[in-house]
DNA sequence: TGTACATCAGTGAACGCGCGTTCACTGATGTAC
DNA sequence: TGTACATCAGTGAACGCGCGTTCACTGATGTAC
């Protein structure tokens, strides 16, 4: 009956250590030899260790990928929000280069994890409702909003839709979190963000499944300008 | 010695017509299955026939795969060429957003064409240097290149790069093209249409691969928006 | 400090599976005379 | 029109492979007295 808020045990310590291990070689092994490699057998054989060994670990493969994807999807949006909050909040064009730029040198440092996050995961993975990617995934859009929110008053005017948006025309969790952290917000906003969504993941995605290798020396160059023009169109002079 | 200009013999034409089927029903087995479901043994089963068999059609399961690719992206060109052709040339904001709808369009109705050409394509796959995928990317990329080329004097100045674009900022055979094509062009006009592809590209990504399902009920509805503020970004009111 | 017991990480062998690919073969379809 | 031969699509059995998963087990690490 007594709860135990003692430091981890040793055992307890060895074991959240060999857990990350095998999700660190997961990823490496992801990384080295494609998305296909990453099987139960490989990493238990690069670890030294029997495949059934890692179902201690996790349940199932199934439960490896969501927690990978979950890792993964979280630690690029840790690096997106730092790159942003560097940069002050007077200069919101700069916020939304910051933020561009950190995804865009996260994929190219983790094409891998960029693949799992945004592409087929891996050959059989299906995945669960609630998972630790879903939470990172509404990181992800709240950050976008939060930069389409400071772009707000002038974005408006430039990038009013000819078709009205209504709440419903987006999905109840996200008009629940846009309304409360930003009241004065219409539902055109949340539309914006999707399309500011979408513009930065049109050339990345491009690029890291190789169909901008063959026609342009520096695709950097190209997105850099891109992202420039979405400041612009967001009447957020850099 | 003598040429066969005669009629394909009665083998031939049934040789022809069960590669069509390999080929079709590989796709419909990678539609209801997912992307893994493309296998040799699983497209003989469905067809009544060994394994073996399909051998004497692609001389490995990589050459299937190269086709299909070849087969589908050439299928989505065509619908895109055919959906712009349809619309005038003095209305060359209307022929960017029947290119754009066609692409929605094909892809809505090919998911998994679309990521047999735009994603990771099939476990173990590695795509080989020539083949008619590139022929049909480079159909694609021309079919861009041609709308910004009719959007060129307007674009320019809207478009105008902070950073000047040199020739060599872009592949051989890309700028070869372009110049042969388009004597007046600048090099701009080059990025310009990568930027394009991606700001199609990115949001019809993001919804096929399961992002935007959570977020908005009608995405189609936020790719529209997205493609006209395209359309007036370079200058053409549709 | 020492002993008796409980916990638990990892072993190793086995299961059944589907895969790509090869190969000697059969039997039907076409061709030459 | 009929016969002899060549072509070739498809068979069926086999190969070796790597996979996810299960399970009875061992041996080391921790805990209670």
């Amino acid at each position: 009956m007594s709860q135990q808020p003692q430091p981890p045990s040793r055992r307890a310590r060895i074991r959240a250590q060999t857990t990350e291990e095998i999700k660190a070689i997961a990823l490496r092994l992801m990384a080295a030899d494609g998305p296909d490699a990453l099987s139960l057998r490989a990493i238990a054989r690069e670890m030294g260790m029997t495949a059934g060994a890692i179902y201690s670990y996790f349940p199932t493969r199934d439960d490896l990928v969501t927690a990978l994807i979950g890792d993964v999807y979280g630690a690029l949006v840790r690096e997106a929000e730092a790159a942003r909050d560097a940069v002050p909040g007077a200069d919101p064009g700069g916020r939304v280069l910051a933020w561009a730029g950190a995804v865009r040198a996260w994929a190219l440092a983790h094409p891998e994890g960029f693949r799992l996050v945004y592409g087929d995961p891996v050959p059989g993975y299906r995945a669960p409702e609630h998972s630790p990617g879903k939470e990172a995934e509404r990181r992800a859009c709240a950050g976008l909003l939060a930069l389409v929110a400071d772009a707000w008053p002038s974005a408006e005017e430039r990038a009013a839709p000819e078709v009205p948006y209504t709440w419903d025309d987006f999905a109840p969790d996200f008009v629940r979190h846009a309304r409360a952290d930003f009241p004065g917000l219409p539902a055109a906003a949340l539309a914006l963000t999707l399309r500011v969504w979408g513009r930065m993941h049109g050339l990345l995605a491009l690029e890291l499944y190789g169909h901008l290798g063959g026609l342009v020396r520096d695709p950097g160059k190209v997105y850099e300008e891109e992202m420039r023009a979405l400041v612009a169109s967001l009447g957020l002079g850099s």
